[in-house]
DNA sequence: ATTGGCACTCAGATTTGTCGAGTGCCAGGC
DNA sequence: GCCTGGCACTCGACAAATCTGAGTGCCAAT
């Protein structure tokens, strides 16, 4: 083994040690844990290379070392293996997800999962609208010159919108309206909507005209130009599991863990493909420099139809996050698929 | 003033200071900034009947006086002043709440807003299922002998569930069915609705007949016997504010406040009227004896639509957050009943 | 290159001492 | 009879002093 490899075996020796522990981790209780073959003095002086190359710091002279977010990088790109679930741990996601009845219940038992698997907050983002097919679109008059519409997606995801009309319109015109909605939309996805949505100002009747119009200007508006992304969270209570962690307070951390648009921008931006770790400073939020947030995209097949992952401390289980995440985001795929 | 007033009198004093300080609160001081016209020593005198009578404590020998749970209760009943909200405040509510545009709009704002005005976390309960009336039934087809219901209620909740059919449905037949079930339903409570629901099974036509029972079953199921309850909740960052609060760790709290089913309990019992205040140890779950509720229904008219409140440590400000919690309430009914 | 030895550092725990806020009690005054 | 000032006492909070031990860097020997 060359020196080179050692000092990476250190390295990950470091990062393990310390997460389990939460305590800064010396030479000498490195040497009895791991059989590194080698003695204190040694790993003594590879430390001192790993610090110098800012891998690792300690907290105040004489006390052991503890991973920077760059050591955290390393390990996570280069010296993590893959840790397979337990088949019951597998039984488990598979046999959890499937009784649920609706969208909004898939995600809720989603983030429960994600919560109990890694002990960490888990973020769950609804099917994006843009990337979604029209199942129905349903027009409802609730009075007054207004109307509801209420559109399901095929990923069983419903939105509601109330709009002022300028006239107003007999039952007889809804029906009309939602016949024509319907024969344009169905089967569309939301990016294609503005087209056929254009084409259909001329097929309707001319008295329905003003009324088309306002709906068409209604659902470009809600569905594509500004599409309501939302995320459903659970076991905020994690963070609080080791008050260690967060020395300071974790105040800015929930603050920042309730606004929805930090969230999206947490879990918002994934492919399906590979999970996304980002590593304390590595997150733009100022309040979440010292949170690490392990994520990937779900979807059915190809396209992500959004994301999922979990927020802990940076002090956290990086190869059974990144796991439980990846897994559990199949299993999700899976369902909304099959729905 | 008799003896007896003013023993209440340094009561209200000692929770209004402890409250604002967080600090036990001591004779001197107490004499110090309010002016009960009486030395130290005579105070001294009252706290130790009201310590002996169990409305103060002293967390330790030679430290000043804490409100106990039953001295909070005594300074909610009798001892505390509505302390009305400022114009400005009242106009911030109306204008945060008026733009919204869904129900799930108002309900965000409504936490939100809370949370703002009483720096503590908020719960908001949806409009209770079994108390609203149906506006739209909609049908429909989601392929492989499935169809999906979407209810939409009068307070402008949208409830849906996918149902399993024994047989496969036409176009035509989900057409007549959505009229059929509107046609009965429209405008119903839901608490009527099984009525409603049985004589429908005669009007159809023979070959629906199965179907029909299915929706019929489903509908019951979902909608009267074990209607879905939600809440939403915003503001938890405000429990850590001050840490001090939750000495050993607020992740009981937490934890308990992230069960619907616990925060139901907290919120979903009570009538539009009053203003309900559980001081510690009078919530029944464990978690919450260090927290104080306080929740009110709201609704449209007379009948409680759903609760609404905020969470704390049990040194809260109880007159201010019953007061923005009653104004809150009263706008939002406002809202669902105007739209 | 690795190792054992050694002097050094320094955070954390423990001890000790001081300070002061707060208390209960009592005798005297209104 | 109630209030008040005085007084001795208690005890937590805080600070300084001390101790301990894990951990380090460096160096000479292998």
């Amino acid at each position: 083994m060359s020196s080179e490899d050692r000092k990476l075996d250190v390295l990950r020796a470091i990062v393990e040690d310390y997460v389990s522990t939460n305590d800064p981790v010396g030479s000498k209780a490195l040497s009895e844990r791991h059989n590194l073959g080698v003695s204190p003095a040694t790993i003594r002086n590879d430390m001192a290379v790993l610090e110098e190359e800012g891998y690792i710091a300690q907290p105040h002279t004489s006390a052991g070392r503890v991973p920077t977010d760059k050591g955290y990088r390393l390990f996570v790109d280069r010296l993590s293996a893959a840790k397979p679930l337990s088949a019951p741990e597998r039984r488990a996601i598979q046999s959890f997800l499937e009784g649920a009845a609706d969208l909004d219940d898939v995600l809720r038992r989603t983030v429960r999962l994600l919560a109990q698997l890694t002990h960490q907050m888990a973020v769950v983002q609804y099917p994006t609208l843009t990337r979604s097919a029209v199942r129905h679109l349903e027009v409802v008059d609730v009075g007054s010159h207004r109307l509801m519409l209420v559109l399901i997606t095929d990923t069983g995801r419903v939105e509601q919108r109330v709009l002022e009309l300028p006239v107003a319109v007999c039952d007889e015109d809804v029906t009309e309206l939602r016949r024509t909605l319907n024969m344009h939309l169905q089967g569309r996805r939301l990016a294609e909507a503005p087209q056929a949505l254009a084409t259909m100002l001329d097929v309707v009747a001319p008295a329905l005209q003003p009324v088309m119009t306002t709906i068409v200007a209604g659902l470009v508006e809600t569905l594509v130009d500004q599409p309501e992304e939302r995320v459903m969270t659970g076991g905020t209570a994690n963070l609080t599991r080791s008050a260690l962690d967060f020395p300071n307070s974790l105040h800015p951390v929930l603050q920042a863990l309730e606004e929805q648009v930090v969230l999206l921008r947490l879990i918002g931006e994934v492919d399906s493909s590979s999970v996304l770790v980002r590593i304390g400073g590595e997150n733009t939020h100022e309040g979440l420099h010292r949170t690490s947030v392990v994520s990937v995209g779900y979807g059915a097949g190809d396209t992500a139809l959004g994301g999922l992952g979990v927020v802990g401390p940076t002090r956290m289980d990086y190869a059974g996050n990144m796991s439980a995440v990846r897994a559990v985001a199949r299993y999700v795929g899976q369902m909304l698929a099959g729905s």
